[in-house]
DNA sequence: TCGATCCTGTAG
DNA sequence: CTACAGGATCGA
């Protein structure tokens, strides 16, 4: 479900709400849902810790412990973390869940269970981290780092968008709307794409996913609801047979890497 | 670089 | 019943 807007929303919440707060006891419901193996090893070493911050790495959630200890969490495709006013009123797709001082309750809830809760050292993580990309939102993601980037790879724009190693957080939406911004047809090898077209596909990543950030920021913060208009206005992402937008053309559906591609033939070349 | 695979819920 | 899902990894 979510991309970097997403994460990010929910970083947000949680340095807002359990920033500074104790873990008294970490619970795990699912056994593979967390590293390492074993629920006793990891319930235990997390016990206790002081969550200190929050932080995000593409789609990566990072909960820095006290005693040096880090919980790796990835949301995947249903997962949601959030806290609750009362730990015993927990959702049946609880996979973890982690006591607080107060009878709050820090949950990992994911009904598709593809998730993960990974605790790390430190010094672990870096390696476990190691090939995550360049964030799309930093100083480092500059037009001429993602060109030299794109020459690098002979996959279809939509697959190297979604490759976390280059660029960081795009998923299945992100990606396909940031190529309709560009006008690039998602199946056109990277590498055979034009400078400029490539550096209006950088400023087009950046600018959708500044403008998700800020949307995701109020619709995205937890258990709740999505409020109508708050929502990233998608312009060809589940929008199958209706017309583009920008030209009229209907839009298209297709198949690459065994996800479904939204663009439209009329105006993305 | 490609396809299969991990899981479960929901829509058609 | 089948198709599909806002993701990532593994093996060939």
């Amino acid at each position: 479900m979510p991309e970097l807007p997403e994460v990010e929303a929910v970083c947000r919440k949680l340095r807002a709400g359990a920033q500074g707060a104790r873990l008294l006891r970490m619970h795990v419901e699912r056994a593979g849902a967390v590293r390492p193996q074993g629920r006793r090893r990891i319930e235990r070493e997390a016990a206790g810790c002081v969550l200190e911050a929050v932080e995000r790495r593409g789609k990566n959630i990072l909960l820095r412990l006290s005693g040096d200890r880090v919980l790796h969490v990835h949301l995947r495709m249903t997962g949601r973390l959030y806290v609750i006013s009362d730990a015993r009123n927990r959702p049946s797709a609880t996979r973890v869940w982690w006591e607080m001082e107060d009878g709050r309750g820090l949950v990992f809830e994911d009904s598709r269970a593809l998730g993960k809760v990974h605790l790390y050292s430190t010094g672990e993580l870096e390696k476990a981290l190691g090939k995550v990309g360049v964030e799309p939102l930093s100083e480092e993601f500059t037009g001429d780092w993602f060109v030299r980037a794109a020459r690098r790879s002979r996959k279809p724009a939509k697959l190297f968008l979604m490759d976390q190693r280059y660029v960081a957080g795009l998923g299945n939406i992100y990606a396909a709307e940031a190529l309709f911004v560009a006008r690039i047809d998602p199946r056109r090898p990277v590498n055979g794409i034009s400078k400029p077209k490539l550096e209006a596909l950088h400023s087009a990543i950046r600018s959708v996913i500044e403008e998700a950030v800020v949307s995701a920021k109020h619709a995205y913060a937890g258990p709740g609801r999505i409020a109508e208009g708050e929502r990233f206005a998608r312009a060809v992402y589940g929008r199958e047979s209706e017309p583009c937008v920008r030209c009229g053309a209907k839009v298209r559906r297709i198949a690459q890497g065994g996800r479904s591609t939204y663009f439209c033939a009329g105006c993305q070349r």
